[in-house]
RNA sequence: GGGCCCGUAGUUCAGCGGUUAGAACGAGCCGCUCAUAACGGUUAUGUCGCAGGUUCGAAUCCUGCCGGGCCUACCA
């Protein structure tokens, strides 16, 4: 029905051994980002998140709080769920693995991988630690003086295991692989990550064991049930699970190929060699881009549950605001980079960006008109040059944002609409129209006009990093819901319309325990 | 061991062959008073990690070294 563009974003789905920290909502406030900017956009969106609930570890942590595997995923996977409410994400979708659709999709992939060629019965076979329940490749291992072979950080014992698993023939990927990467040379960003993968293929690749018999939670292989599917290969089918795999009548197919895999840098190998080489064998198209994002660190310390220093973002945002939050996450850290969460940093943001240049401005003018235009939109009159060159800074923001989104250039995405920020607040200075209030209420009206004009504009372009208080600047402004989409960018305020009373949108934050001195 | 990335003002970073190396925050001084003690103007600080080399010319290219981070597959 619709010719829109489409636009398919996908945060990495949370494997429910954990519970929610910055790290999570940051992946997934990047992909809100994308999604409510495509959206304002006029693109037809889906926005999807979930929870990766299969494998031993969950089977085992499930065990040990006395709960059934799914009773325990039920309850981990609800506290992600609810991130979504506590960050204002916009996601169309929330998939977990345990859904019977899914188990669909993967036993349908798995058949279509079968049918390839691409999947064999063999044997794995490896050095395998009981205490750290890992393979290791045979140099990794040692023979100590007492005879025994050790192996892994803390160097314990290992014995040679052999058990059956299916493959899945990756060793005839390489080539098709690296030659995908140069024709697609923006399926994998930032340009390091593409470069590291790269690298790793072209030191070759081995067939990858794509079953286990060592537990049963699990998406079951189809016809050899002893067997359940490896995690990463059902983890990944829940991207084209979500849009009806295999039934390509399904309205939601429409969506695929993703536009956009947002990951962490931990996952990369597995969402840019695994995945496109399944699709590929199955013959499903690839995803178009998948951008690994970097991790935070807390006060210059890697995060760690034993030092407890994990950024909770539903307490921090209880404190500074969610929006603050948000869009310091963005601002502060080119995306893609690692990042420190410095409280200081982010009391700074808060205060200069947003309560001192953004908040401000928005703040000083409309009390002005509000005291001296009768609480309208003021009358726009012949324009000077002063004035063209503020509103055509604003105008051209909207293409350079865009070209930024589709770069996850979000810091710069910013930085450019603070230019603009900062060359308003200059020009308020210049004006000065309550100077003109005595001279010359005419041109003071002007004035006033264009800045609230120049609010507008900036205002739209900031919605998707902060929804919650752009909503209520463009409620100052009364730009009606309908008019705040980009088709309207290039609308104007009409002169005469009713406006509400101005209140504050982003208050300075002072830290409590500081006494006034 | 192999590979990738990084080291530039107090801080976070930009610049990636060409006049006296930039921005923001923070600091000093001045101005303004519409505004959330907010805004504007202005000043200051750098052996551009170290050492060689290429070049008329290097923060920018090459080599080596020092320091930091990451990747080097089957827990996810």
């Amino acid at each position: 029905m619709s010719s829109r563009k489409t636009f398919y974003v996908t945060t990495p789905i949370y494997y429910v051994n954990d519970v929610p920290h910055i790290g999570h909502a940051y992946a997934t406030l990047a992909c809100d980002v994308m999604a409510r900017f495509k959206r304002l956009d006029g693109y037809d969106v889906h926005f999807l998140t979930g929870t990766d609930e299969h494998g031993q570890k969950v089977e085992k942590a499930a065990a040990a709080a006395g709960l059934s595997p799914q009773e325990f995923t039920d309850k981990v996977s609800q506290s992600f769920r609810d991130l979504i409410g506590v960050m204002n994400f916009s996601a169309d979708g929330f998939i977990r693995t345990t859904e019977k659709r899914h188990y669909a999709a993967c036993q349908a992939l798995w058949e279509r991988l079968v049918a390839a060629g691409d999947i064999y019965l063999g044997k794995y076979a490896g050095w395998y630690s009981v205490r750290d329940e890992a393979f290791y490749a045979d140099d990794e291992t040692e023979v100590g003086a007492d005879g025994k072979r050790r192996a892994g950080p803390v160097g314990n014992e290992v014995e040679w295991v052999e058990e059956p698993s299916y493959f899945f023939k990756l060793s005839a990927w390489g080539d098709r692989l690296l030659d995908f990467y140069e024709k697609n040379p923006r399926f994998i960003a930032p340009e390091s990550r593409r470069n590291e993968v790269i690298s790793f293929v072209r030191g070759g690749l081995q067939d990858l064991s794509v079953s286990r018999t060592s537990f049963s939670w699990g998406v079951p292989v189809p016809g050899d049930p002893k067997h359940i599917m490896y995690v990463w290969l059902d983890a990944l089918t829940n991207y084209i699970t979500e849009c009806g795999y295999p039934d390509e009548s399904n309205p939601l197919w429409r969506f695929w190929p993703a536009d956009l895999h947002i990951v962490g840098k931990d996952i990369i190998r597995f969402h840019c060699v695994f995945w496109p080489a399944f699709l590929m064998a199955a013959g499903v198209a690839t995803p178009k881009r998948v951008f690994a994002s970097g991790w935070w660190t807390t006060e210059g310390q890697k995060i760690s549950k034993s030092l407890g220093n994990a950024i909770d973002p539903v307490a921090m945002s209880a404190e500074v605001g969610l929006d603050p939050l948000r869009y310091f996450l963005l601002r502060e850290v080119p995306f893609g980079n690692d990042g420190d969460f410095q409280r200081r940093a982010l009391i700074g943001r808060l205060n200069s960006d947003l309560a001192n240049a953004y908040g401000n401005l928005c703040q000083r003018v409309l009390s002005i008109v509000a005291k001296n235009c009768e609480g309208k939109v003021p009358p726009k009159g012949a324009l000077v040059e002063a004035d063209t060159a503020l509103l055509d800074r604003a105008k051209g923001l909207l293409a350079v944002v865009r070209a930024e989104i589709d770069e996850q250039a979000f810091h710069r995405v910013l930085t450019s609409i603070w230019e603009v920020i900062a060359d308003a607040n200059r020009y308020v200075d210049a004006q000065a129209p309550w100077a003109l209030a005595k001279t010359d209420p005419v041109r003071r009206d002007t004035v006033l006009w264009v800045l609230a004009e120049t609010i507008r504009r900036i205002t739209l372009l900031i919605q998707p990093f902060m929804p919650g208080s752009t909503a209520k600047i463009l409620d100052q402004l009364a730009v009606a819901p309908a008019a705040r989409a980009f088709a309207a960018f290039d609308t104007e305020l009409v002169s005469g319309t009713e406006l509400p009373k101005p209140q504050g949108v982003f208050p300075r934050f002072v830290e409590p325990a500081k006494v006034a001195s």
